[in-house]
DNA sequence: ATATTTTTATTACAATCGTAAGATTAGGAG
DNA sequence: CTCCTAATCTTACGATTGTAATAAAAATAT
């Protein structure tokens, strides 16, 4: 397994909707996130150039504008975030969090179905 | 909710020994790392006295030597850490996070039973 | 061709973090 | 009471991050 580069609480935001939308311009990934952030168009550019430098997106010209995808995938970058993330408070064990969390009652009787019905379907009891 | 200090992933190996065994001194807590980690006495120092500054421990002298209590649970901060997690990358859902371990079969038939009779346990189908 | 605009590139700067070394202070030994 | 040593405190320094401003370059309009 390659090694993704490691992207930031704020450059994830970009990425995010590279993901989404690649591939996109430099303007429209500004646009989009003047609008659900508070950050400057600069600073957008800054984590776009950032992000490009990081390897976690590569562009094309056309004309002088440069149109992102990404390098990285979505699902596996959430997949290795989670794996570290389950590592470092829960042991690397996924029912350990589960455990904590029905233990702190916070999760509600609605989820718990949900929880419950997405183990049945992906493993039915007698499952082959 | 009080607003916890924010802890970083070194300071975090502190606080964890500092969780399972305080009250307990500057001594201690740095043998224990020095065995565990690859850092220095300095460094584990500057990690502990980081934290005290940050307000995640206290500290009461015993003649020249300080002895560390937290301030902070690890309930909480793990609790706090973890529904932040879920939001940046699963939109606080962890039926998400479960569907997607599940999807790219990231957990054993022996996990997944397990998940299934904690859910069991904690609200039988029946559930009060 | 040149001036103007629009894009991208370079530079900035404080906060946090990993990683320590060096300075200071205060118990304990004698 | 003085000195040593162990403990804490101060300082350091490069990398990353959040947050931009300024500079440079390249299309486009005239």
């Amino acid at each position: 397994m390659k090694k993704l580069p490691q992207i930031s609480e704020a450059e994830f935001e970009v990425m995010k909707i590279v993901w989404k939308d690649s591939p996109i311009s430099t303007n429209d990934i500004t646009d989009r996130l003047v609008r659900t952030t508070s950050w400057s168009p600069k600073t957008i550019q800054t984590l776009i150039k950032r992000l490009v430098t990081k390897g976690a997106l590569t562009y094309e010209k056309h004309s002088r504008m440069f149109v992102y995808t990404p390098l990285v995938s979505e699902e596996e970058y959430i997949g290795q975030e989670s794996n570290s993330f389950l590592k470092r408070f829960y042991n690397g064990n996924i029912s350990a969090m589960l455990s904590a969390y029905l233990e702190h009652d916070r999760l509600s009787e609605t989820e718990i179905s949900t929880l419950r019905s997405l183990l049945d379907k992906n493993s039915p009891k007698g499952g082959s």
